[in-house]
DNA sequence: GCCGTTTTCGGCCCGACTGTTTTCAGTCG
């Protein structure tokens, strides 16, 4: 899968042909054309092998060529040319916050700066100061944005960013007493990773609502200040910007704030063909002017004929089509699960014992509870032998005797070893009503090795669902070498179901894998939280993002069946 | 450079904030 590879090529050529002063047009194509490959779900080595990239939208002739060049030669003409004027090192200046790539440009025409060291070095020395457009300012804000540039280690995980937000609105509708405070941007498109925060606020008084901002315990900096949009950075060095608008404008404001980027430029150029203009203040006629709504989100997509469009999916991947069509699918809710298919307890690594985690999980309206414990290879974690396993057996039949209205599945997360065998016998498997199988180790081997595990462990008529089906860690450990189109086929052949596993630095499978699970395959997932603590329950709410994300309805998830029916399910492989 | 239920040529989303500016360029989202 080489598609972020090329992305960031087409990227860099972007950045370039701004920075020589191209068509603002041609820079728009580039930046498109690297979008579409890095969401697109195939290998985008496959499609050009098939010889259609041109299918991509956003590819054409020109981009299609180059990257065919690259791809099969490893170079490409066109950036070498491009980079014998500007070193590529001067693009990745565009990274420090405040440089864009006509300061990157000016930067390295005026004082030969290619690195973010020389730009330390000249800031030092006072010299930006003196270049043309710049002044002292100018060279304090880029020396603040190397500061930031150096501190941050990518993108901050949803699950990092999520408590934050609900901290602030909430602190933000007490302090000010508006009703109207809505989390905006990537964080509310629940994306798996967030750049940084964007709340909204409707009030006449923006002034009120900048003061309370301003004073949150969290904020560390005001980066910007204004009547409609203040920036700061919180203490964690993540950057937080509130936006406020007046009531009437609210709906409007929120979609617009909401994006992605993507999303409403399709959104907006079937406005204009439509005959009405969108911003976030409202959505107006063109020929009279009139305002025709904004108050309501809704307004804006009902105005242009479509269905209301839930966040998740707005990242101009169909969802707009669609809407038109008045062909959206129900996504699956929160309240549409009922029960969690992998969680541990002390019997492994988990903190707390199986009846507290059933307690919790009572609690959380539940009507069943798998407790699926590490198994023997994985000696880190504890794992159980099959006498151990006989002991537990006595306790989760206790709870279930009580009949409290939660039920316990008696469950494994059983190790798939290096050559593909379970780390348990068949006999032992057969008495459990659910085996979960994942990969724990030898995780850096081959692709044909880790699929042949893979294919080994679902060929196993006892392993009915496969954990974190590709192994990545967000921004700590990419997924192992695994080719989803391989790994969903077997599963599909041995009736196998694969995990969106919660946690909120794993959210394996990716959006992107399980829409093509379910649309191509037809594989049916369960949604689960691997929880080792009865907090981490409430992981689900990541796990169930994570599904929407990937147009996954109700019938599409098996932990949102009656326990009859997932026990029906679960029994079809055996 | 891409694209076509007005087009194979002529369009291509929209606005706020900042700084260095006398009217706007650059950055950001």
């Amino acid at each position: 899968m080489r598609n972020q590879e090329i992305a960031k090529i087409l990227r860099n050529i972007a950045l370039l042909l701004e920075m020589k002063g191209e068509s603002r047009f041609r820079v728009v194509a580039y930046e498109e054309a690297a979008r579409r490959i890095e969401t697109w779900p195939e290998p985008v080595e496959e499609v050009w092998s098939k010889g259609k990239l041109k299918e991509i939208p956003g590819i054409g002739e020109s981009i299609a060529t180059k990257i065919g060049e690259y791809l099969s030669t490893g170079r490409m003409n066109y950036l070498e040319e491009l980079t014998r004027d500007i070193p590529i090192e001067v693009v990745e200046l565009t990274e420090v916050p405040g440089v864009g790539p006509k300061i990157a440009k000016l930067l390295y025409d005026e004082l030969g700066i290619r690195t973010v060291d020389d730009l330390e070095k000249a800031i030092a020395e006072r010299k930006l100061r003196h270049l043309p457009r710049l002044g002292e300012k100018s060279e304090e804000k880029i020396a603040k944005g190397i500061e930031m540039f150096k501190k941050r280690s990518g993108r901050m995980l949803l699950g990092q960013a999520l408590p934050i937000v609900r901290e602030m609105t909430r602190t933000i509708r007490e302090k000010t007493g508006i009703d109207k405070v809505s989390p905006a941007g990537s964080v509310r498109r629940m994306k798996e990773t967030i750049g940084d925060i964007d709340i909204l606020v409707a009030s006449s008084s923006p002034d009120q609502v900048m003061d309370v901002f301003v004073a949150l315990p969290q904020v560390k900096e005001v980066l910007a200040r204004g009547d409609t949009k203040t920036s700061i950075v919180t203490h964690e060095g993540i950057q937080v910007d509130l936006r406020v608008v007046e009531e009437v404008s609210f709906g409007a404001a929120l979609q617009y704030f909401t994006g992605s980027k993507a999303h409403n430029i399709k959104l907006r150029e079937i406005a204009l063909k439509k005959g009405f203009k969108v911003n976030e203040y409202g959505i107006f006629r063109i020929d009279t002017g009139e305002k025709v709504g904004g108050e309501r989100e809704e307004e804006i997509y009902e105005t242009l004929g479509m269905e209301w469009i839930p966040p998740e999916l707005r990242e101009d991947q169909g969802e707009i089509e669609k809407a038109l069509e008045k062909r959206l699918p129900v996504l699956v809710e929160m309240s549409d699960i009922r029960g969690d298919l992998h969680v541990h307890s002390s019997w492994s690594d988990g903190m707390v014992s199986i009846e507290e985690m059933a307690e919790a999980a009572l609690q959380r309206g539940y009507e069943y509870l798998a407790v699926c414990d590490h198994t023997q290879s994985l000696a880190v974690a504890s794992g159980l032998t099959p006498e151990e396993i006989q002991e537990r057996e006595k306790e989760i039949t206790r709870w279930n005797r009580k009949a409290r209205g939660l039920y316990l599945l008696n469950g494994v997360e059983a190790n798939i070893l290096s050559d593909g065998s379970i780390d348990f016998p068949d006999t032992e498997l057969a008495i459990l009503e659910l085996v979960v199988a994942g990969l724990h180790s030898g995780l850096n081997q081959k692709e044909e090795k880790i699929l042949k595990r893979l294919e080994l462990a679902m060929k196993n008529k006892y392993v009915q669902i496969i954990s974190h089906p590709t192994g990545r860690l967000i921004n700590k450990r990419s997924a192992y070498e695994v080719h989803c189109d391989a790994l969903f086929t077997i599963a599909r052949e041995t009736g196998t179901f694969l995990e969106i596993n919660a946690q909120p630095e794993r959210l394996d499978l990716k959006d992107v894998d399980a829409r093509k699970a379910k649309e191509q395959y037809g594989i049916l997932l369960s949604i689960a939280t691997d929880a080792h603590d009865p907090n981490s329950l409430d992981y689900i709410e990541y796990g169930v993002a994570q599904a929407r994300r990937a147009w996954l309805t109700r019938e599409d998830i098996i932990n949102t069946r009656t326990l009859e029916e997932l026990r029906e399910l679960l029994q079809r492989k055996r």
